[in-house]
RNA sequence: GUGGCUAUAGCUCAGUUGGUUAGAGCACCGGUUUGUGGUACCGGGGGUCGCGGGUUCGAAUCCCGUUAGCCACCCCA
């Protein structure tokens, strides 16, 4: 065995391997394109300062990163969004809103691997930008539901938990935390996973003396379903009129949603959740992430709006919302539930050849049926019939074309259907028309 | 970055208290078969037993180290 490994999280696609990441592809595409997105892509390489500026500088320790030949700080992207922002920023003023656009591409991260985490994987990214009100929410998670319908998942195995970090900070405003928002988010970030104890003392430190009654609030707030529980668990905190406006204008875009969702009839892959924070720099409204109903791998896509990165790049206001959906989580899940196909390159033909002499003959007729559009091949040793017809078998071919020396003297090959076994004579010079016809 | 578990053929795994040339099934190649294919029979190739060191007359087996993988934590854009 070779002394050469692949480097540690990153994968070899063997032709069986190749098959199903075309399968996962052809899906993304096909469901993107059908609901108006065109595709785009950007470099794989950046600058380091790019990811930098949106996400802070800690990211660099989770970067492939590292100083190129003319002494640039480069990495390797870990995400798409914010060349995505930078290419839309460039040319905001030119694009017809809303932009609709959608890629696929490998992102780079620098972690320890673990079950649905690499460290080259390839994701979907799909983006609304210019519209700010929830139609464009809307019309990502009917998309983003129709893409795992499209690999025959269903309400039973995905479900999306919609979250709001308006209205977080509504909340937390109103209880005059606002300055300490992004704080206490973190904290909820980690409700599940941090001990109780340690996230009390964590949030003593932030708000001091009312950290239990606080305690209380968010607790009561991660409980809530919905909009009518959203608006009681207002109602017990203290809203002037300021933000009261503000919290009822967010809860019309909150109903204008989940109507729209329902409208969708994907209603009954939404709940609401308002645990689910994401990544605190910068999303700035909805926030989602899609789980499979066990629970038992990691999110399979998340996103949300993130309304000031056009900006942040240079360009105009622009609102915008997307979601990045990986493969590796992906393929778990379809490989566990038998949603997998085993995709194979077929061929149209496979030419059995009885002996040099015929040959030539078959070398002909493979390069005329190639050229006509066909998939054609033929063993490239002289070999038995019977060995022939066991790998025109395993091709996976419709139709074996016999070449021989009885047939080449009538100037035909016998053309055998190797599902029925029925077997005619075709002259050779049909052989392309006869071909399409039977392949319908 | 931290911790736990694992490592034998391309894959799934056997391998006795340490014992002589490390096995099986599947897969692959060849043959039975220059005129008919998923079955059958026969044969073949393929291993530094992850790597390095130690104990021993002798190590796949015991000990230490190391690397990689898996799982969880941290993180998750």
């Amino acid at each position: 065995m070779s002394n050469f490994k692949s480097l540690p999280g990153f994968r070899e696609f063997y032709p069986e391997d190749f098959a199903e990441r075309r399968f996962l592809f052809q899906v993304w595409r096909q469901v993107a394109r059908r609901f108006g997105f065109q595709e785009y892509d950007g470099p794989v390489l950046e600058s380091l300062e790019l990811f930098k500026a949106k996400s802070g500088d800690e990211i660099e320790s989770q970067l492939f990163c590292f100083e190129d030949k003319g002494g640039r700080e480069i990495s390797l992207r870990p995400e798409l969004t914010p060349t995505l922002g930078r290419m839309v920023a460039a040319r905001a003023n030119a694009l017809k809103r809303p932009v609709k656009w959608f890629s696929v591409g490998d992102n780079f991260r620098y972690e320890r691997m673990q079950k649905g985490r690499l460290r080259c994987f390839t994701q979907l990214n799909a983006d609304i930008l210019g519209e700010a009100g929830p139609s464009a929410e809307i019309e990502l998670l009917a998309l983003l539901v129709q893409i795992f319908q499209g690999f025959g998942l269903g309400e039973d195995d995905f479900f999306i938990r919609l979250s709001d970090r308006n209205i977080w900070v509504l909340y937390l405003e109103a209880q005059g935390f606002a300055a300490q928002s992004a704080k206490i988010l973190e904290i909820v970030d980690k409700w599940e996973r941090m001990p109780e104890e340690a996230a009390k003392e964590n949030l003593e430190s932030i708000v001091g003396d009312s950290a239990v009654q606080v305690w209380e609030s968010l607790r009561a707030f991660l409980e809530v379903r919905t909009i009518a529980e959203l608006s009681k668990a207002f109602q017990k905190v203290p809203v002037n009129s300021k933000l009261h406006e503000a919290l009822e204008a967010r809860i019309r875009d909150w109903t204008e949603l989940l109507d729209g969702l329902d409208a969708m009839g994907i209603g009954g892959y939404i709940e609401m959740d308002l645990s689910i924070v994401r990544g605190l720099a910068y999303y700035t409204g909805f926030v989602f992430e899609v789980f499979d109903r066990a629970k038992k791998n990691r999110a399979l896509a998340g996103g949300g709006r993130y309304n000031s990165l056009i900006q942040k790049m240079g360009g105009p206001e622009m609102p915008a919302v997307g979601f990045g959906l990986g493969d590796v989580v992906l393929a778990d899940i379809l490989r566990g539930r038998g949603l997998m196909p085993r995709l194979v390159d077929t061929l149209d033909a496979y030419l059995v050849v009885g002996g040099e002499e015929e040959r030539v003959a078959a070398l002909f007729d493979a390069n005329v049926l190639r050229q006509s559009g066909f998939a054609v091949d033929y063993s490239l040793r002289s070999q038995a019939f019977g060995k022939q017809f066991k790998a025109a078998s395993a091709s996976g071919a419709r139709f074996a074309f016999i070449y021989g020396s009885d047939e080449l003297e009538k100037g035909v090959v016998k053309v055998r259907n190797l599902s029925d076994r029925s077997e005619e004579e075709v002259p050779r010079a049909q052989l392309p028309l006869v071909l399409r016809d039977l392949l319908g």
